[in-house]
Formats: C-alpha cells, structure tokens, sequence
DNA sequence: TCTGGGGTCCTAGGACCC
DNA sequence: TCTGGGGTCCTAGGACCC
C-alpha cells in the first residue's frame, strides 16, 4: 500500500508576484497580459475568481467581467525560480519528489513514517516548511494513487490538507462531478452526460466491458479511475524522477495577423533558434522538425519532416521549417500563429558528422557560445538568424548552412 | 467570450518490410 | 501475378493538462 502526496501550489504564478509585489495581496488580480492584448489568463488571484475569471479565458472576456482587475505580465523565469525553490523543499520529505508541471509534484511517502510521522503530520509539516522557505501556500492531497492523490488536493483547496484513508477512495471520488476526474475535458464530459453519467459514482457502478465498447482503452481507463486506480497512461508509473522531454517547441502570436513574408520567415528563424537552444541544453539532437500554422480563421495544419540525421543546430531547424512553410503556406492568407516543435531526440549524435567536413562542429562551438552570451546579457543580445533584419540568403556554395548574415547592415 | 504557450498521449491511415 | 497478417515508422489531427 503506497502513501503518495500531490501538492499544488496555491494560485502559483499570482503569489508569486505577489511576493515582488505585496501591494497586489487580496486584490482581483490577473497574470498573463494586458486587458487589450491578445492572449488568455495564465492565472487570477481568489479576487479575481469572485468575478468569474478563471485561466484560460481570453484577457479581454477576463476585463469584460472585471474592469477593476489588475492586470499584470507573466515572468516565466520567476515562476522557474519558485519552483525550483519549491523542489528543494519537498526534496527534504522524501527522495522520490517528481514536479508534474511548473507548480505541482507528486511524493512518495511509502516508508517515511519512522522519519516524519503519519501522513498527515507528515503533510502539516511540508505544508509549514513550503511556507516558510517560500512564503507561498500550497494544498496537498493524500493517498493511496496518484490519482486520488490529486483530486484530494483539488478538494482542499486553498491552503488546505485532504487525507483519503485507504479503503476510501471509490466513496470520496462517487459524489464528485466526472470532469473531476484527470484527463476528463469539455468533450468527454459532454459524451458521458449524453449517456447520462454526471458523477464519478455513476461510472464506478457501470460494467467496465459497457466503457470500454463506447470508448475503447480509454474507457477502460475511465472504469480504473472511477474506483481510483491508476488505471493506465502516465498515472500508472512510479513516482520518481522525470525523463527527457519528448518534444521541444516554441510558438508564437502575432499581436496582429499578417502575410509579410519577411516577418513570417524571421519569426521562423527566431523560433528555430530558441529551439535549437533548449535543445542544446538538454543535450539532445532531434530528428523531426515540425511547423505548425494558424490562419486568422484559426483553422490550424501542422506539417512534419522527418531527417537522416539529427541535429540540435539553429540553421538546419530553420532550412527544414522553411521548407515545410515555403510548400505549405497559401500565400497571401494572413496567419495568427507560427510554430516550430522538434521531436524523435536522440541523445547523441549520427555519426556521419565525422565526415562532413566538421561544419557542423564549427557551427557547435559558435552557438554554445551565443548561448552563453545570451546566459550573461540577455535573450535579445546575440541573434544568429538575424531573427528581425527581415532578410535571409539562399544556400550557397560559400554558405552551406543558408546562414544570414554578411548582409549589409540596414539599421 | 474571439480564443497563449508549453507539453503529453492517443488514434488512424499509409508506406514499407518480412 | 488479384494476394494474408503483423510490426514499425511516419504524418496529421485532436483531447487534455497547467
């Protein structure tokens, strides 16, 4: 039988700036953006929530229902700072501590007891000690799975502790609504209150066969859930460290749409080169480099490549996107979104490097060193795709790689 | 309501191979 | 050449999460 904690952050990316600034406590305030920007709520304060605003709705739908709000920008780097703070702590509780997005982590607490007590000493504790070491309150859910683990939290929220005794779990989760359940959204919940399934309760009385012939392996997952197992996918692995990530992408909104094929390719080469340096971080080489495209209309293509040989290089991301743009853009269409995602890494590289003339390892040193500069000084202080000059050389003889730059300066 | 950005996982069809 | 089945890789799209 295990003991696994789920502990969320309370109104994680709003206590944050509060912290930097305490004059915003108990007001409605809304992280994300201004109230005219294009965009949506990252997160809104308990204030803020009394209005009706809650994440993921558009910032101006958000000052519609409250003028009053204060409205402030996303500092990613705090909130990375925070949570890394954050980890430190729940490291103290246990060895097996595993961050499941920015602002939550799952802990195994199986065997901790000779150390720090029943469970729910165990969680007081961490809950005071995350207090104290972060000033940020957190909740935390106690159970037998993952998945009761982090409904419980969801529960106890704000600031609170929720201990589901073993034995339990199927008598917590039968009242609860289905969207409760994780993994359940707008459109699944819409297809069980067709078949009349409002509540937890009324899955865990169903004939898991009846799931599963309506929605195939995820409905036998559903049936799992219901009785609070952790039943398939990602819930049903051991609590422990993370793995590499599976795919790495940047993307972005144009606070205006347009077809300006000067400003399309070189948010192409900016994204590519962001890209590129996350990938060098992890010291990962992809293989499959993908562009992702929104029209004003908002109807969305994603096109893929996949490549010989991988690579973590800035210029060879942007040769294959720019490819994939160049064959699939209708021209003229104005467009709302770009996106550049690579995936199928490999740790290390080909081999075939060796005989290419080392280029590519010129081109190695050269960009860990902008990284580095980038470290020191800033995002915007080196630019190897000349992301913003608007003008981009064809691939040469003398310019393999289809680099920019030697363009006469025009600022 | 006029819809971000970063991810994960699943499905489904076609190519290709044995 | 009138033809099965399985495995794997690739691509596109979609649901979902924070």
């Amino acid at each position: 039988m295990k003991t696994i904690f789920h502990v969320d952050m309370d109104a994680f990316f709003v206590s944050v700036e509060e912290l930097f600034d305490p004059s915003l406590r108990g007001k409605p305030v809304v992280v994300g953006g201004q109230y005219d920007e294009r965009g949506v709520v990252s997160a809104a304060s308990y204030a803020a929530r009394k209005f009706g605003v809650h994440s993921a709705m558009p910032l101006r739908t958000a000052y519609k229902m409250c003028p009053l709000a204060i409205f402030v920008d996303g500092h990613p780097e705090r909130y990375r700072e925070y949570s890394k703070r954050a980890y430190t702590v729940l490291q103290s509780f246990s060895p097996l501590v595993e961050m499941a997005s920015i602002d939550e982590a799952y802990l195994d607490m199986t065997g901790t007891e000779r150390l720090h007590g029943p469970p729910l000493r165990a969680a007081h504790a961490l809950h005071s000690a995350m207090h104290a070491r972060t000033g940020l309150n957190c909740s935390v859910g106690i159970a037998t799975s993952r998945l009761v683990a982090k409904v419980s939290s969801d529960q106890a929220k704000p600031n609170g502790i929720l201990w589901i005794i073993p034995g339990q779990e199927a008598r917590f989760l039968a009242p609860l609504e289905v969207r409760k359940i994780p993994g359940v959204g707008k459109v699944t919940e819409k297809n069980l209150h067709e078949l009349g399934l409002r509540r937890v309760g009324d899955l865990a009385a169903l004939d898991e066969k009846y799931l599963e012939r309506r929605f195939g392996k995820w409905g036998l997952a559903l049936a799992g859930k219901s009785q609070g197992l952790d039943a398939g996918g990602w819930f049903d692995t051991e609590v422990g460290e993370r793995e590499d990530p599976k795919s790495i992408s940047h993307e972005h909104t144009f606070n205006v749409d347009t077809a300006d094929v000067d400003t399309l390719e070189s948010t192409l080469a900016k994204l590519s080169e962001m890209v590129g340096r996350r990938l060098r971080e992890h010291g990962l080489y992809t293989r499959t480099v993908q562009l992702k495209l929104r029209y004003s209309d908002f109807t969305t293509i994603t096109r893929a490549h996949s490549m010989d040989r991988a690579t973590q290089i800035d210029t060879d991301l942007f040769e294959q996107v720019r490819v994939l743009f160049r064959g699939n853009w209708k021209a003229g269409m104005t467009i709302r979104l770009l996106g550049v995602q690579t995936s199928s890494f490999e740790k290390l590289q080909g081999q075939m490097d060796l005989l290419d003339g080392g280029h590519h390892d010129k081109w190695r040193e050269a960009l860990n060193a902008a990284d580095r500069l980038r470290d020191k000084y800033g995002e915007s202080a080196v630019s190897l795709a000349a992301g913003m000059k608007g003008r981009f050389r064809e691939r040469t003889h003398e310019n393999p790689a289809g680099l920019p730059g030697k363009e006469p300066r025009r600022d």
